[in-house]
RNA sequence: GGGGCGGUAGCUCAGUUGGGAGAGCACCUGGUUUGCAACCAGGGGGUCGUGGGUUCGAAUCCCAUCCGCUCCA
């Protein structure tokens, strides 16, 4: 559906018909409906959001329909959708026949956010009169039940009747899509709508499809005029096809309610087939209905917002202006509304994802209020006035409130902290006459400094700022991220490749017979072979009755052995192929199926299972700990070890580590039963049972519990109690993504033999420190001080001239002393100390210092009155060390060289004389 | 998923052709002084995020990785 532009508010401010004006400025800065104007009440009377809400649930209600509180706006399964921005959202599974709900008709009022993507351009919110990144949106549902006639009925009955919005039939349009003459037909019958008031548009207007393929169908909108009196008098009800866009796209005709009727499955070559039982999806924005209903110009005049803008304008202490000046204090309210609810939603703002889309909003907030001049936590009172204003419909505000504003405000804070770093880089461009794209990028792609205010501070100073080149550049980033995209796709497209490997024919054994899989309940079986293949010397084979686990949900597959007659298959894997799970080992011989006896490698399946069952431990305790905002996001379930990815921001610290794992321990130590059974998935989620996967469920799921500590849906094998995974350690934590942490545990023996190798280890430290383990802390310590005094001792000894070469020979060139001695230090910076006692005790003096230990070198002091006569030490070094094959370097008063070959040492020291002497002759 | 910036003492941060790890604040000791961020002298404190590599020598160069910030998707 496209979404017709929206006006400016201010347009209609400037030109308004005569009594629309009237009564819009009165109504501007008061929350309550205009009671005093007589001309409107005359066509519709005024009704307040909450009134509207409520007609409408009690409406539908009233009529045979559910009533169905709002889902979150994190979408439950549908990972391909940020966030729920629509009221079917929730019933998509419904929809597709995927899931059946007790009821056949349902009313919602959903809470929805649409930030970013296509369906909304979060630049324009607060300067137009209808975009918002957060509204709710009230709709009426039918599964297969009521089409198009009731649908329209309804529609009918709710806009204009009674107990309904009451709005003057004369003030009502439609469209239809151009091929839907039933619709049509139906406006005319039902609603006595002259046919000049029903448009045929077309696909893009009209037709509405969930995706590429699945339920779609036409659908028809119901506009009504918000034009004064004057223009919507007698003779003036129809409109011509252009005059009537002409008025929407001007927003005198507001779209208000749209009505999907779905009827057709869009198949994957394209071709549509009818829907066995067509449904009904509505869907009728409240912000605008209020707008509507208390004759507003825009959303933001009407009792949803007026409230918010009021305190802001408190808050800030700047008047409000309705037309352009204003944005920045509708940008405020709309934005701490989406805030507040995506924060009671469990969003966290962060550098990815959701959390991304949140912190975006959240900084737009500020920077507007920034632009209106507040340098201090602003949005946190609004988020609260939400809490407020919404809190009797959304309890989760009220329950969540002290975190929503302790969130709010660390954000508010950190962001300002942003932008007083791009403050400062900017100072630095101070003086320039422009400021570069490049420049005004780089603030905004590293420093995250926002271009308006780059806009703002350099025209305070008179600067230019280019803003096409800024466009280029931000241009430059969003292609370089789209051919990345392109290449990981080629990249899955390879790894499929890898898989197709053929392994020979199918050879059936018996034909007719089912697959079962018995390994809930067993680790071996005596069965049959029911087909395989060979190919060389790997043999798969698929078993009748399978006690053999396929990996599936992180839990890896099962070995042991398969014996048939004269023959044993040692099993190595199991593969699933064409929905049978398939034993592969290798074997050398000629395949002969024969009645086998079929055993999994039962320690080993009794190690996964403890793993398998202390993940879930885990997972709840994570979720306990840390909070709700934890999810599986992945994890692996082998013999040895368990590892889990979660949803989560930062690292683990180590002691709330060790509270999870105390936490796990605890839960083994009761000793709980871990109960399996099989519900219908509807059933199971109500119960509260965790289902992370992506993978799709069918309608009976299966549910592991741990009484009231773990419900989750699995289809893997468990300890019947937990006392069986005996202890759980954590091994690693590190993180697996951005947002995503990864924890590595170990259980019953794998724990054991963890703490064995510790112990191991700690008995070996402190046997070569000659002492007890448990003294092993003070003894270290002591060491360390002792060391510490002796480097000490060892510093100041050469600090005295210790250390520089006792066993030296000290020759004369010239008035030049040059000392040639060895050394046995190895450490470089006490040789540093050595040849600074000798530069400080010696005038015209040089010192080369041979060292043998592991790295033989020779090193080399001069003085510093040589120095300035131009000796360089690093010449000397040099060149002595290219004897042995050595190269080094430093600077004129110190210098390394290493020895290359430490055998030929001894032949440097001896030329070493006639090698300073050549170079102090040049 | 892709790009940019950062990680050095308890804190804030310097540290360029690769050549003895620094400043300010805080801390400790001694002295001076007790009118408000006191002063003087001395001292302790560092896995330069982590792991590899190059090199005689790496905070510095290369590779990998972790953490934080930020933009794009």
């Amino acid at each position: 559906m496209r979404l017709i532009r929206e006006v400016e508010p201010h347009a209609r401010a400037t030109a308004p018909p005569a009594d629309s004006l009237r009564c819009g400025t009165m109504l501007a800065s008061v929350s309550a409906p205009c009671g005093s104007c007589s001309l409107w009440n005359s066509i519709f009377s005024p009704m307040t959001s909450a009134e509207i809400r409520r007609t409408f649930l009690d409406f539908f209600a009233g009529r045979g329909h559910q009533e169905v509180p709002s889902s979150p706006l994190i979408p439950a399964d549908d990972p391909t959708l940020l966030f729920t921005n629509a009221g079917m959202v929730q019933f998509k599974r419904v929809f597709q026949g995927l899931e059946r709900r007790p009821y056949t008709r349902a009313v919602t009022c959903q809470k929805c956010v649409r930030a970013g993507g296509k369906h909304n351009d979060l630049e324009q919110v607060g300067h137009t009169a209808r975009h918002h990144t957060f509204f709710e949106m009230l709709g009426n549902f039918s599964f297969g039940d009521y089409f198009k006639k009731e649908a329209i009925e309804y529609a009918w009955a709710w806009v204009t009747g009674e107990d309904g919005l009451g709005i003057a039939p004369g003030r009502v349009y439609v469209t239809v899509h151009h091929t839907d003459d039933e619709a049509r037909r139906l406006w005319r019958q039902v609603a006595g709508l002259p046919d000049e008031r029903i448009y045929g548009l077309g696909d893009e207007d009209n037709f509405w499809q969930m995706g590429e393929t699945g339920p779609c169908g036409p659908c028809s909108e119901i506009l009504v005029d918000i034009r004064g009196k004057r223009e919507t008098g007698k003779g003036k009800g129809e409109l011509s096809l252009d005059e009537f866009v002409r008025l929407s796209e001007e927003g005198q005709l507001l779209e208000s309610w749209n009505l999907v009727f779905m009827q057709y499955d869009q198949q994957a070559d394209g071709s549509r087939s009818p829907l066995p039982a067509p449904s009904v999806d509505t869907g009728a924005g409240l912000e605008r209905l209020a707008a509507v209903m208390q004759r507003v110009p825009s959303n933001y005049d009407t009792d949803l917002f007026t409230p918010i803008i009021e305190r802001a304008v408190e808050v800030v202490g700047k008047k409000y202006d309705r037309g352009p000046g204003g944005a920045s204090y509708r940008v405020l309210a709309d934005h701490a509304r989406a805030v507040a609810f995506l924060l009671a939603d469990g969003v966290y703002p962060s550098n990815e994802g959701r959390g991304y889309v949140l912190r975006r909003i959240l900084r737009r907030a500020v920077r507007h209020a920034w632009l209106l001049g507040r340098r201090e936590p602003t949005l946190v009172h609004l988020v609260h006035t939400v809490g407020g204003l919404l809190g009797s419909v959304y309890p989760e505000l009220v329950q969540k409130r002290s975190h929503l504003e302790s969130v709010t405000r660390a954000e508010e804070e950190r962001f300002f902290d942003t932008i007083e770093g791009g403050l400062e880089r900017l100072e630095q461009l101070e003086g320039a006459k422009a400021i570069s794209g490049t420049e005004a990028f780089k603030l905004y792609d590293t420093f995250g400094f926002p271009i308006d205010l780059t806009q703002l501070i350099a025209g305070e100073r008179g600067q230019t700022v280019d803003v096409a080149g800024f466009e280029r550049e931000l241009g430059k980033q969003r292609t370089r991220s789209l051919e990345a995209l392109e290449r990981s796709k080629v990249g899955d497209a390879g790894k499929v490749a890898v898989h197709v490997k053929r392994r020979g024919d199918w050879r059936s054994v018996k034909p007719r017979a089912k697959q079962k899989w018995v390994g809930y309940d067993t680790t071996h079986a005596e069965t049959d072979v029911l087909r395989f293949r060979q190919a060389s010397d790997v043999v798969e084979v698929v078993l009748q009755e399978n006690p053999f686990y396929v990996e599936s949900g992180g839990q890896v597959s099962d070995t042991g052995q398969v014996k048939g007659k004269g023959w044993t298959l040692d099993v190595e894997g199991v593969e699933k192929v064409d929905g049978l799970s398939a034993v592969v080992g290798h074997f050398a011989d000629e395949f002969e199926p024969t009645p086998v006896l079929a055993q999994v490698d039962e320690p080993r399946r009794k190690n996964i299972e403890r793993n398998h069952t202390a993940t879930h431990l885990v997972h709840a305790a994570l979720r306990k700990i840390l909070g709700p905002h934890v999810r599986q996001q992945g994890s692996v379930v082998a013999p040895d070890r368990l590892r889990f990815d979660f949803s989560h921001h930062g690292p683990v610290d180590d002691p709330t580590l060790a509270r999870v794992e105390e936490e796990v321990n605890r839960h083994i130590w009761a000793n709980l039963p871990v109960a399996t059974r099989e519900m219908k998935y509807r059933e199971a989620i109500a119960a509260g049972a965790m289902a992370f996967f992506t993978e799709k469920y069918g309608d009976i799921v299966r549910v592991v519990d741990v009484p009231g500590v773990s419900l989750e849906l699995c289809g893997g094998t468990h300890v019947p109690t937990t006392g069986q995974i005996a202890l759980f350690r954590f091994t690693h934590e590190t993180g697996a993504a951005a947002g995503v942490r990864r924890i590595e545990a170990v259980t019953g023996p794998g724990a054991y033999a963890l703490i064995r190798k510790l112990e191991g280890e700690l008995e070996q430290a402190a046997g070569a420190l000659r002492t007890q383990p448990e003294h092993l802390g003070r003894r270290i310590e002591q060491l360390l001080e002792e060391n510490r005094k002796l480097e000490k001792r060892i510093e100041g000894l050469l600090k005295q001239g210790a250390g520089s070469g006792e066993r030296g020979a000290v020759e004369q060139i010239g008035d030049v002393e040059l000392h040639i001695a060895d050394s046995d230090l190895e450490d470089r910076d006490q040789i540093a100390l050595a040849m600074d006692a000798f530069r400080a005790s010696h005038t015209r003096a040089i010192s080369v210092l041979f060292t043998n230990g592991e790295r033989a070198g020779v090193h080399v002091a001069v003085t510093d009155d040589l120095v300035q006569q131009g000796v360089k030490a690093g010449d000397i070094a040099n060149a002595i060390a290219a004897v042995s094959g050595g190269k080094g370097g430093g600077r004129p008063h110190f210098a390394s060289a290493g020895a290359g070959d430490a055998t030929k040492l001894g032949l440097a020291r001896a030329q070493a004389r006639a090698i300073v002497e050549g170079l102090l002759r040049r």
